[in-house]
DNA sequence: ACCAGCTAATGAAACGTTTCATACAACCTA
DNA sequence: TAGGTTGTATGAAACGTTTCATTAGCTGGT
């Protein structure tokens, strides 16, 4: 059987009627009349007809389609976001395109380039440092960009972030409250403004607090797993006493890797070494021991992002907002001296 | 400033040749002379062109996207297998349009009515039981599809897909030679092949063992985190004598919601009860107690799924082909009394 | 001086929709 | 009966590319 592809000229004639009532049945059904309508459908069925969306997409100007930049889709907390633009996207008819920019300008350049090629409606992108020129770009072509996970620089743009600053202060304010005096910022890329400003809400805190504590760094080059594993054998080689008695990761990979590894080599967590993470996504509470997060509204933020990004789109008269949410940490065993 | 997109046309008459020349730049470049090659260069970068892919794709009758419909985008099973397909994608200059079905015949209806109408070069899934018609209905149109996960039921169609029986079996086979008698199958829908095919091959080591063993079954409607969770609280709470020794998971979501129900109602894994889990995500290693689970080779799942679907797409004398990966089994503490 | 064989560039047709101005009835109203 | 109104269907233009047959301008060989 060849591949049988008929077009909306082959249906109207099947059906005896002009191409443009045809159009009509698909789009504005109303405005054809009921015997007609019925006899379009029945041979859009016959003939296996499917609308050819870049014909329809040429002539309206637009995609159907939302572009999703992020880091890491390996990361389940961007896979959480993922599905609460998913959810609000299937429900306004709309794909999304997920792009893993993998913290990699040359990656995130080409996947903008080729969103802003689709012309999709819009782009919700988790931005690497220096990426404002290409996003600039899209933006003057027409594509509403909206940034997630990251503050908006100037009042121009939407934005959907939660207070990282604020989640560095949490998570820093516990463990001075718990009586760490050496604690080690584990770190991703400098280059990523989340990971800048839980530091900074961290040396805040600190800075903040009466008590004499050391703020040390260990940056990593990908927060992932892996990364927290090695940043977990270098930690427990280092010699008792000047090694940190509490570590407060940039996010939760780093932390179940560094968990493993202190665990690994012997160390107990949280008596020789207390851990934090952040993000809160399911595997910490499942974690060998169950691990302190500062929590993210995870799918909320993703929700809210597909919502600013619609409304810039289909409203005129839209205004840009600059969404931020509270994260919360929530206690476990990881930095709870008491529980354990 | 107005959201100016320029043309192809526009950027022939500013740089003064016809709109040909300007197309063949863009993809012949070798047949235009250097002269005008640079000069349409500079005219497209001056005013900022961005070729609109609908149009191109109307003409050409293919979009350069691949379509991927998996069960569950928070899995990271899935994300991994989709890192994989991506990696090819990208190389070859397509993007990837991730859909999630969630095990919703509906949900993945709809999705493969939007690639149809996309007129995507291909689709790689994880099919639903029953969504064959749908299956067969975008092949009538032209667009290939390669069952991923889940071997092909023809050879007039091509697969990826990892023996489930075998490694079913390896699981049961482990825990009847570490001696246990009362198994659990904590397992998902039973109308996913994989879960079918990882019971039966559990069954089958039941039954070539010489030791009479009973296989129980639980059900759970998600497999996921939280489903495993109560499905924990319920086993938890079950009578020592007939409460299983051991329980094999469906999968590893299932393990880590099972081993931190169980951890939390007081039991301990493995001497109470022993786990083995399925997929060997990354988290599994670092769970509370280690997990014993059957590896799948993820990534590589999704690259061949992604160059089969290409292959069919570009190479005029593809043959199908039905590729099965071999599962091993991981031991780790959750399932070993010995190394605990 | 003529033709053959190149390389470059051109212009128009085609892809499959949607949209919009128009046409045709049929029905009402004055 | 003429003029408006409403409901329905039509046909052609337009969207922005790519493709392909054609032409134009050279070079070199006879």
């Amino acid at each position: 059987m060849k591949p049988s592809v008929p077009n909306i000229r082959q249906v109207a004639e099947y059906a005896g009627v002009s191409v443009g009532t045809v159009s009509n049945v698909l789009n504005r059904p109303d405005l054809v009349a009921p015997s007609t309508r019925e006899r379009v459908q029945a041979a859009i069925k016959e003939l296996n007809f499917v609308r050819n969306d870049s014909a329809r997409q040429l002539r309206a100007g637009r995609s159907r389609t939302l572009g999703l930049v992020v880091l890491d889709i390996s990361n389940p907390f961007f896979t959480d976001v993922a599905r609460g633009v998913e959810e609000i996207a299937n429900h306004n008819g709309l794909a999304v395109i997920v792009c893993n920019s993998d913290d990699d300008t040359e990656k995130e350049s080409s996947h903008l380039d080729l969103l802003n090629e689709m012309r999709v409606q819009g782009v919700l992108i988790n931005p690497i440092e220096g990426s404002d020129k290409k996003i600039e770009m899209l933006r003057e072509h027409g594509t509403p960009v909206v940034l997630f996970d990251r503050q908006a620089a100037s009042e121009g743009e939407c934005s959907v972030a939660v207070n990282d600053l604020l989640g560095g202060r949490q998570a820093l304010t516990h463990l001075i409250d718990t009586g760490h005096q050496r604690v080690l910022f584990l770190s991703g890329p400098f280059h990523l403004r989340q990971v800048q400003e839980r530091h900074e809400g961290a040396v805040a805190a600190v800075e903040a607090s009466s008590t004499p504590l050391d703020l040390d760094v260990m940056t990593t080059p990908t927060p992932n797993v892996t990364t927290g594993r090695s940043a977990g054998d270098r930690i427990a080689a280092m010699p008792p006493s000047t090694r940190p008695t509490a570590v407060f990761c940039a996010n939760d990979l780093l932390a179940l890797g560094l968990l493993q590894a202190l665990t690994h080599a012997g160390l107990q967590v949280p008596h020789d070494i207390a851990i934090v993470g952040y993000d809160d996504i399911d595997f910490a509470a499942a974690a060998a021991v169950p691990l302190s997060s500062v929590r993210q509204p995870r799918q909320q933020l993703g929700r809210t992002g597909a919502e600013l990004l619609l409304d810039e789109t289909t409203n005129p008269d839209h205004e840009h907002q600059q969404v931020t949410f509270e994260p919360e940490l929530i206690v476990r065993r990881s930095s709870d001296l008491q529980r354990s």
